[in-house]
DNA sequence: ATACAATACGTAAATTACTTACATTTAGGG
DNA sequence: CCCTAAATGTAAGTAATTTACGTATTGTAT
């Protein structure tokens, strides 16, 4: 058996890869028995198909026997055909994805779909690598304490990656604000002091309002949180370094991913900090709720805020 | 059956879309039957092995009965349990093939993290499948040779991705703006004309400011485009409609992930605008770099704007 | 060429797993 | 409190998979 298929037994730590049944099947090809052959160039010809069909019916169309079937998924390794039909529809669907999807949309703009959410998931992927938990923890910690926070960031991206910051916390119940201006930025952090928490964000990690900002708040007492490149200056400045390292794609027509990432991570600091204070987080997520219910006739469960 | 089982009957053509049955599931997850919840539970919480669970085991791991484990299949849209179990194994595969495997970081921040990007990966690949190559062709098309673009958004989270907009399309050499304010957008849409584009974002496809605006733009002769909501008001509205259609996550916890799908969509409209209208963009991102590297010694590449 | 051995294959029985019909319980509304 | 409809469990029925065993085929050594 390739991997453990039932609850006791299983190991949490180091499952099995999945592996690729296909790749596998090619690299058997011509290796099988004459009649198991004929089953594996069938299902090499119907991959897609495969996995919702009996072995009845692959019997039929390629004239063995259903004992033969059989034999050949156990010959690919499997433990039967019910574990073959699992790992290769497996298989297949990772495949299509890389084809761009199964709805064969090979349409140039359908290409370009294909290759921006790849990119992004791409990057999420390799953010997700990089994030480390207990610092997740320490950050979600002091936020979810905060008396109020500012999320600082400057030019459009880290702008608006400090706006939805903001958007979220204060649904949590705690006073945020975001701000894009630097002399604004340097104003804030001085009133800041303990009990406070200064997000800063920034890709490059180079702006000086940012710098200024932080070590200000920093000198008065406020926990500084930086989301930026790895070994930044403002990474180095900041408390609590949330560093991540991400290629800017170089194709200019192809937006950069990384400010979705940012906004991603901003996702994982509010989902942390809501769990830290449930009570105040529900309460003031009805009333935000109940707040917008007046406005539209619609009162299921929706979108709070649009 | 949502899929045809055998050979002669399939369609090489238009083969019916994977639905994504992990979100689907996401979806349904608070209107299952009681014991069908449980099984949902255990399904969520045991992603990877349920493919190779048989009905049995999963009915005693969560103590209803077999029929009950068979309805729960049924009611999310399946066959039956064979039919089921494929598709969750394709959907696993699928997001494992993203997540890089089973994550060793078993700590409660470590699971935070992974949650949170499961779900937003889950919901790209969701959207994806969603989007139509013509349409985006159309749009973009329509957004190359607009001679300005206004984003309208309303609540926090759409005035963000409205901004994300202006933010990328003005990097374009297209003169883009962003408003959030009801009346601003009136106004400003009932200056628009041929030649301009309104592109009206919203989650929930109802505010009255956005039909509006869009109805006044488009008396004006402006083109419309509503990311929105399928059959939403605002969707029928606009003239180029891009509908999606995202589960709300039901846990209030957990951030909602729509946000970050229509900021990968404008990512999306963007860079197909931007392979359009290939000359003009160079230029304009050749003139913003410029700008930007007095600001700071370091000229390499780097994200433009922060 | 022939006999022997080993592998390949099919048939059919046994087992396992899935599905369905029906009876019972539970929850909501008058 | 009763009635109805939905939800659930039980158990019978059906389909599919696996296994055991016997026959056929292939290869090899004499």
């Amino acid at each position: 058996m390739l991997w453990p298929t039932n609850l006791s037994e299983r190991q949490t730590s180091t499952m099995p890869k999945v592996i690729d049944i296909i790749s596998h099947m090619r690299t058997l090809e011509g290796t099988f028995p004459k009649r198991e052959q004929l089953v594996a160039d069938f299902v090499l010809a119907n991959l897609e198909q495969i996995s919702f069909l009996s072995q009845y019916k692959i019997a039929e169309s390629t004239k063995v026997s259903v004992a033969t079937v059989n034999r050949f998924c156990t010959t690919m390794g499997c433990e039967g055909f019910r574990d073959f039909q699992i790992r290769l529809a497996q298989s297949v669907a990772v495949s299509l994805q890389y084809l761009g999807g199964p709805n064969g949309d090979r349409s140039e703009s359908g290409q370009l779909v294909t290759q921006v959410f790849s990119t992004l998931v791409d990057t999420l992927t390799l953010a997700r690598s990089q994030l480390d938990g207990k610092l997740i923890e320490t950050a979600t910690d002091a936020l979810a304490n905060a008396s109020r926070i500012a999320f600082l960031g400057v030019g459009g991206g880290s702008a608006n990656v400090a706006r939805e910051g903001a958007n979220r916390f204060f649904r949590l119940g705690i006073p945020s604000e975001a701000h894009a201006d630097g002399y604004l930025q340097r104003m804030l952090a001085s009133t800041f002091t303990e009990g406070d928490v200064i997000v800063a964000i920034s890709s490059s990690g180079q702006p000086a309002e940012l710098l200024d900002s932080v070590a200000i708040a920093k000198q008065y007492g406020a926990v500084t949180i930086s989301l930026t490149k790895t070994n930044s200056d403002l990474a180095k400045l900041a408390d609590i370094s949330i560093q991540i390292d991400i290629p800017e794609d170089q194709d200019i027509y192809k937006p950069s991913a990384s400010r979705l990432v940012y906004i991603a991570i901003v996702d994982v600091l509010a989902a942390g900090a809501a769990r830290k204070r449930p009570e105040r987080v529900k309460e003031n997520l009805r009333r935000i709720r109940t707040s917008l219910v007046t406005m539209s006739e619609d009162s299921g469960p929706k979108p709070i805020g649009d």
